[in-house]
DNA sequence: CTTAGGG
DNA sequence: CCCTAAG
């Protein structure tokens, strides 16, 4: 018990009584594991060699750059996640969006499953628990554990984290995707996922380095946005010119997902993956929004070339789509009427997305689950007769994370810049809709104290880190809210921290 | 056009 | 998220 062989021993612990943590035993383990297996993983473990790229966003460099490298699943695993972490390295440093240094040591002393700050306590601890069945992980103050969670919890945490549905089933793989979005890191390179305040905790020896990149925090942190995209070439056909076959046609595991783009990626990734297609330059960022992108895709068999709808959308593929029929009594097109219904007010944004869901129906109709066609649009009307579309697009962490070192790096109110910064890539996401959301984060990092500690079914719950760096800058930038008691106010980030029981 | 704030 | 006022 004491030595720890298996990387997944010591996160399972046990808080016992008394606060103390108590590991797991083997049987414990096992019966974990069986309980939290739901009916849909009988499936045998996807085994295709994967092939995941990972993109550096232009953020400022107003370039996009790609790696690529072959094989992140189980059997090449090691080999190519080495190479594909030492060209990661290269781009990105592997530090991202580090949002408190105080526990950089709990990697490498050798009691991990302690929390540096001392005994947890057995209340309101939320700092260890891994044995989480639901999405607790997210009330957990800094460590986030992904080793013991099922499929669907799996799901769940990646679809917060992206904004979008998967179906790949794979575990492995499903944890190293959702371990990259949440240390905004493509340097997973390990095969235990326990993320501590947003970075990786390494079961290897390059905590060190790990560490080093923490300490590069702040606003000098550099431009870190990662973009990734993920497509396992399963088959030999592979993105040879980016050119993804779907995978569904293999018949084998549902694997559509592996070919599919991580939320929010998608400008960047259209721009690059479009270059070699059409040479589409750079700069053609300006006038992003009509660039569209093919890909080939394998509709039909026969190898159709399908304009890359890159929006990530969640569930409900068609329902929508009905709704936006309701305006279309003649049966005329989808686009061309809204455009006719559209009072010329209506801003590029519902445009363009009006045309992406045209294109989106009339391409991919024949698509029978692709779980990504459609989000929550809703029409309303207008006082002046037109119709305007609601657009609620649910902030995903990745998001998230990235407007919090916009603003980290930005600071407040230079909304436009960040939105140039950090969310070039993001057509959907307007300055103003950063302000909002950070007036949101704003609220919700200093409502945290007061009341709310878990709950459980708010959208995503945004993790207790992240909130904190958020107060962080909002104290360093004069935002704290005036309903928020002063002492707060003083005590700021270590607060949190600090915090014995739960309340102060 | 961008920001701030109310709805 | 939308809208508006104001710089």
């Amino acid at each position: 018990m004491e030595t720890i062989a298996d990387p997944v021993v010591y996160k399972l612990v046990r808080v016992e009584g008394d606060g103390r943590l108590v590991p797991a035993t083997d049987d414990e383990i096992m019966e974990v594991e069986d309980f939290l297996v739901d009916e849909q993983i009988e499936l045998p473990v996807v085994t295709n060699a994967g092939n995941v790229e990972c993109i550096s966003n232009e953020s400022s460099s107003g370039k996009p750059q790609k790696e690529s490298s072959e094989g992140l699943l189980p059997s090449e695993d090691t080999e190519a996640d080495a190479k594909l972490s030492s060209h990661l390295e290269e781009i990105v440093p592997s530090s991202a969006l580090s949002l408190d240094g105080s526990i950089n040591e709990s990697g490498r002393k050798g009691e991990r499953s302690k929390h540096p700050d001392g005994p947890i306590e057995s209340g309101s601890s939320a700092s260890l628990i891994c044995l989480s069945s639901k999405l607790d992980f997210y009330a957990s103050n800094e460590e986030i554990c992904l080793d013991n969670l099922s499929i669907r919890e799996l799901h769940e945490l990646f679809r917060a984290t992206f904004g979008r549905e998967t179906t790949v089933k794979d575990k492995l793989w499903l944890k190293r995707r959702i371990a990259m979005g949440l240390t905004n890191s493509c340097d997973v390179s390990t095969t235990t996922f326990t993320i501590i305040n947003n970075k990786l905790l390494k079961d290897k020896d390059d905590s060190l380095q790990n560490t080093n990149g923490m300490h590069a925090e702040g606003s000098d942190g550099g431009p870190k946005n990662l973009g990734y995209e993920d497509s396992p070439a399963s088959h030999s056909s592979q993105l040879e010119n980016h050119q993804v076959v779907s995978a569904k046609r293999s018949g084998n595991l549902s694997e559509e997902e592996y070919g599919t783009k991580i939320a929010g990626h998608e400008e960047t990734s259209l721009t690059s993956c479009a270059r070699p297609l059409r040479n589409v330059p750079s700069n053609e960022k300006t006038s992003n929004e009509r660039t569209i992108v093919t890909r080939l895709d394998s509709l039909g068999g026969s190898g159709v070339q399908v304009p890359y709808v890159s929006r990530v959308r969640r569930s409900r593929p068609r329902k929508n789509i009905m709704a936006l029929m309701k305006f279309d009594p003649s049966g005329m097109g989808v686009t061309a009427k809204l455009f006719a219904t559209e009072p010329e007010k209506d801003k590029q944004r519902s445009v363009m997305s009006t045309i992406e869901h045209g294109k989106n129906l009339v391409l991919k109709q024949t698509d029978s689950s692709e779980d990504n066609s459609d989000d929550s649009i809703v029409a309303v009307p207008t006082v002046k007769g037109g119709m305007r579309r609601k657009h609620h697009r649910a902030w995903t962490l990745v998001e998230v994370m990235k407007l919090v070192e916009g603003v980290s790096k930005c600071g407040t109110g230079r909304w436009s810049e960040i939105k140039r910064l950090s969310f070039a890539s993001y057509s959907y996401r307007t300055s103003v809709d950063l302000k909002d959301k950070w007036r949101n984060l704003l609220k919700a990092s200093f409502a945290q104290n007061l009341l709310m500690m878990s709950r459980k079914h708010a959208a995503v719950p945004i993790p207790a880190p992240i909130l904190l760096k958020v107060r962080e800058l909002a104290e360093m930038h004069a935002q704290v809210p005036p309903n928020v008691g002063p002492r707060l106010a003083t005590n700021g980030s270590r607060s949190l921290h600090q915090t014995r029981s739960g309340y102060l």
